[in-house]
DNA sequence: CGCAGGGTTGATAGCCTTCAAGGTCTGTGG
DNA sequence: CCACAGACCTTGAAGGCTATCAACCCTGCG
């Protein structure tokens, strides 16, 4: 296990929260802080496989993450990718239904899930957070259903790069830096990577977006909105 | 709005549990039945709109409910199918993200989301119960992003009759009557009617189902589950 | 410098959709 | 009781979107 695990030396104020709070209304989450473990990973680790216990819960410090079923012939779905502040690992009861993997040199927060259940017992607050948490990822579920069910590989891209740009926060220069492969993102979207390159070309060259290799520009968002086929945002 | 509501006279014996538990050990949900209301709707009958404010949740009684995401184009995801004993409108935070539709004159039993809040704070048990609903909900999407990521139009049909098959208790004679149309099932496997006609047609050919136009009767379900691509199970 | 892995582009193929038409069942009204 | 209308289902033919197969490019790294 190439895991470099640091003494539980964080403060809160290196932990990047899941949803930005006003500092006088403090996250339950938070409870979990001191239960936590700092690991430090690297690219293509795998973090939990498919269908293991469900011992820990992570949030991302800093990197990305994926987390991924694959089918015996090979065929792979990734489920969701984690950015900085995002958890995971909870969505699942006795064993996780998906494997996580690091997708770039990963910083993880880690905590037992054993621990998190007990402190919800105890704190209502936890409870209910935990549940909202689910929650806004069964909507993100659900909405992945949609475009996986009957959206167009062009639709499918366009509503990508939205999420991603709404996700990341962080954006420097106005650059959307993507840690993720083509091959990834396909398999985030139920295409293959030829088809991902071809539709990044044609945004590309419509002037929706700017590609480079790790990246993209966001030329004309009205544009994107447009062909995402979303009604809400 | 065609709601007939009768009085509030359920006994809990003519309620359908959302899991089969034994008698010793209530469940929390039990706790809600006091404060639900019982409807009779007509077939296609609207329950809650999309982007509906998340009034109430609601416990299948007899019927079958379809949610649905429709898109400007007319394009249409159907989310889920709810059967006798099912829950839903638990899994939205402020809105609906779908609309739920009776597939088949229905019967249900209405809670006021209001209500199962306040209940669940104080009563942990419920939040707890709660909480592992979203989990369950949760996971079965993810199998379903699998699905429509990755399976081949056979594959979805092959999922989708066992999945029923699981869920359908109380199948009479070894006959699946499933109460939807072609048009609803090729809405929720990302298909059209057409190809969901064809493959129907084949797996008849094949021996591996017998199909009528209201049911099935699984001949071969060895051969479904290789079809259905799926490990567990 | 050469190699390996990811990215891109082109040609072809295939699965599923679209379009079209006919079939079957059900409920309704004469 | 029967005829009819309409909805749903089924099947066929043609087309399109995406996958597959193949080749080449680019970049980072040993």
């Amino acid at each position: 296990m190439q895991i470099s695990t640091q003494a539980s030396q964080v403060t809160m104020s290196h932990v990047a929260r899941v949803a930005p709070q006003r500092a006088a209304n403090p996250d339950a989450l938070d409870l979990l802080e001191q239960f936590g473990t700092t690991v430090r990973l690297v690219r293509d680790h795998e973090i939990h496989a498919e269908d293991a216990d469900a011992e820990y819960c992570y949030r991302v410090l800093s990197g990305c993450v994926r987390t991924v079923r694959l089918m015996e012939d090979g065929r792979r779905q990734v489920g969701e990718f984690l950015l900085a502040g995002d958890l995971f690992g909870l969505d699942d009861l006795g064993t996780h239904a998906f494997a996580a993997e690091a997708v770039t040199e990963v910083m993880l927060r880690r905590y037992p899930r054993r621990m998190v259940e007990a402190l919800a017992e105890s704190h209502p607050a936890l409870g209910r957070r935990l549940r909202e948490l689910a929650l806004t990822h069964l909507r993100a579920a659900y909405e992945r259903m949609v475009l996986l069910g009957r959206k167009t590989a062009t639709e499918r891209l366009a509503s990508f790069i939205l999420e991603m740009d709404r996700r990341h926060a962080a954006s420097s220069n106005g650059m959307l830096e993507l840690p993720m492969s083509r091959t990834d993102i396909a398999d985030h979207l139920g295409l293959t990577v030829e088809t991902v390159c071809r539709v990044l070309a044609l945004l590309k060259r419509d002037g929706t977006i700017y590609v480079s290799r790790s990246g993209f520009r966001l030329l004309n968002r009205a544009s994107l909105r447009d062909l995402a086929c979303e009604m809400r945002h």
